[in-house]
DNA sequence: TAATTTTATATCGCAAGCGATACAATCAAA
DNA sequence: TTTGATTGTATCGCTTGCGATATAAAATTA
């Protein structure tokens, strides 16, 4: 088939790019805390659960502890969060928010709506997101290697 | 509203993750070439196009030339590519294909098709990707910053 | 209990991404 | 034509992201 190469056919290129520029989006509202959004991320996580081994948090972002261990250090020495040796379980590390970190919570407040907000257009409304989260969702669980 | 931090409710981490996962499928069928993914991305554009300005092809992938050079460079050093000072414009660097870089083109041949197979499930079908491709690509030029 | 395997985390090395900045070539304007 | 602005590319510094590997604690097995 021609075309087959083009870029213009390629999904893995479209999601690569939406990725980026929607990250690039959160960074002026991230940034103003000296946040990353992947450092949003693991926030997230912890708003959601605090106290949770650093294994737990990779699973739940579907990364590596290998990606996660640098960033959760980094947010450490930030005073962002602590990250301390588990009690009955001496392999882990529990990391747990500090009262920085949760107070975070309060002042990225309106985070998701301003993205929201950025990102509604033509095809991408309230109606429409379900059906995108939808195939995102299947994308994703066709590809994780989960076990 | 309740659930508003939810990762769950997150259109960009999934965009990240689909994102991160479809390129960590590339990986095996690319490295086998010494390829990364983002080269992978140059190599799409000068196939359609040789011998173009470092810049085009930033544009043509939403990169900086920040991102691009040293990836050229790179390329550049595997013998996959040449960069030239160009005769008209002495500032503009063209970035054109050699042999090997052409002949890539042939044994890579079979990885849309592998890639696009692996995706496939069921809301991702040859019926829905229109779909899917409509939103996303109205997502990246609602943020991208063209002028 | 001793040996083996598994698990949780960390370290290393390298390739992106990207904000900030530098620099030289070109263009525009005075 | 000289000055000033713009353009094309590059450099620097930092944070991911990840494959490969290491290490120590725990679980399993012999």
């Amino acid at each position: 088939m021609d075309g087959c190469f083009s870029l213009d056919n390629q999904l893995c290129f479209r999601l690569y790019t939406a990725s980026r520029l929607i990250t690039q989006a959160y960074h002026p509202l991230l940034s103003e805390y000296g946040l990353t959004y992947p450092q949003y991320l693991v926030l997230l996580v912890l708003w959601e659960q605090d106290a949770q081994p650093v294994n737990d948090i990779a699973k739940r972002l579907m990364l590596e502890t290998n990606t996660v261990t640098p960033l959760l250090k980094r947010m450490e020495a930030e005073g962002i969060l602590t990250r301390t040796r588990g009690s009955q379980d001496a392999r882990q590390i529990i990391v747990a928010l500090t009262p920085k970190g949760r107070s975070l919570q309060e002042r990225l407040a309106e985070v998701p709506e301003t993205i929201g907000n950025s990102v509604l257009c033509k095809r991408i409304t309230p109606e429409t997101i379900p059906d995108l989260f939808a195939m995102l969702d299947d994308i994703i669980n066709q590809l994780h290697p989960c076990i």
